[in-house]
DNA sequence: GCATTAGTTGACCAAATGATCAAATTTTGG
DNA sequence: CCAAAATTTGATCATTTGGTCAACTAATGC
């Protein structure tokens, strides 16, 4: 970032008007992907000039970076939250509700993140191959411990994260094919008739015993 | 279309060197969206100077609609061969091993469709919302068919269509996230993996007994 | 109030890119 | 073999786009 990068003080006009910015790029990138973005666009949304715009951000790089790294933090917290402790089912299903969440209440993170794994992830692989991975065995080991002691039924672990990923961020991702074959229900209503049905779908899955 | 577009006859070069185009622009289309491709790249894959390129094709436009269309008559093919006299389970098992297999073996066409779909589906909007919600219309009734003899637990078919699409295509559209979470594991180890545990899937979820 | 710093802008630049065209070359059919 | 048709290409164009810069304006702190 152009300005407040080092440790020189942040004015009230730079933290606003760097929101400001993000929050349109944010709209721009998530709707357009990184190439289809342009500079002028975000200027637009934002109600800035392009050259403001670079006042603050030293590029379309850089704007595109930032937006990234604020949206892995956020996406990767659900995962966390998962417990050795707790009921099996529940805890993978409040991860489900968690995640389904998400792509419901921040649909641009959702599509910025799913248009960055489609080209290949450039720009995050390494968290990807860091972090994430580091997250995703630690809990793939949880969710063998509870396959070992029967509280589920056996299964690969990394699959089950992978399902919730794919269904949860479908509902974000994808939203004009919902809309398309469902028809223009509100959009609420199809993310409340989702949960329910994720929510069987991965109880029946998990459970030893019938639901 | 520039050439071969009206009544006039085809000759061989000019079938050998659209198909040339078509599958070098397959690769970059599907690795870097409508946007992030230009038709020098695809010139460059196709081993064939931009000029010529625009000989067969009007422009990246006209490319780019003609991969779509070809694309679509295939990706709504699985879906078609449900039918409502075969046992649901099968039925349904089999359409999500077709649907799997062609993310496996068409990974650039997937990755093409779920780019279109990102960018909100502005080429093949109207056939969303035409051919494939009559067909998605046309099956879930047949889903209902199977809920009300009891065959299968009640559900709802839009979810649970959406959640075999989500499911499938996600092995094709981030192979990124899967190498980098799993590891370097051969992909068609993952396919298979992945295979068995959709069936899991979908069979727990739908069979009224226990499995 | 005034000097210094921060912020804003329009003009401008260079590279990338989609597309055109006329000239040159190759292929085809008789 | 030859004329007509098809194909190929390099030069060229207009537009878009990321980015720079110097001039101008507004805010800040003493």
């Amino acid at each position: 970032m152009a300005r407040s990068d080092t440790t020189k003080k942040v004015t009230r006009i730079q933290r606003e008007k760097i929101n400001v910015i993000l929050e349109a790029a944010l709209d721009i990138f998530s709707n357009h992907g990184f190439r289809g973005a342009t500079i002028d666009m975000i200027a637009k949304q934002a109600n800035l000039s392009k050259s403001n715009i670079l006042y603050y951000f030293d590029s379309k790089d850089d704007i595109h970076s930032v937006l990234l790294s604020k949206l892995l933090d956020k996406w990767l917290e659900p995962l966390k939250v998962i417990s050795a402790t707790g009921d099996p089912v529940d805890e993978i299903c409040s991860y489900v509700e968690h995640k389904l969440d998400m792509a419901r209440i921040y649909p641009r993170e959702s599509r910025l993140f799913a248009n960055e794994i489609l080209q290949g992830a450039p720009r995050i692989l390494k968290v990807l191959s860091g972090p994430l991975k580091e997250l995703a065995d630690q809990k793939a080991e949880i969710i063998n411990s509870w396959v070992n002691s029967g509280k589920i039924i056996p299964i690969n672990p990394y699959h089950l994260i992978f399902s919730i990923w794919a269904t949860t961020q479908h509902y974000a991702d994808i939203d004009v094919q919902i809309q398309a074959v469902m028809g223009n229900k509100n959009s609420d209503a199809h993310f409340a008739d989702a949960k329910s049905y994720l929510r069987l779908l991965f109880t029946r899955l998990l459970e030893p015993k019938v639901v």
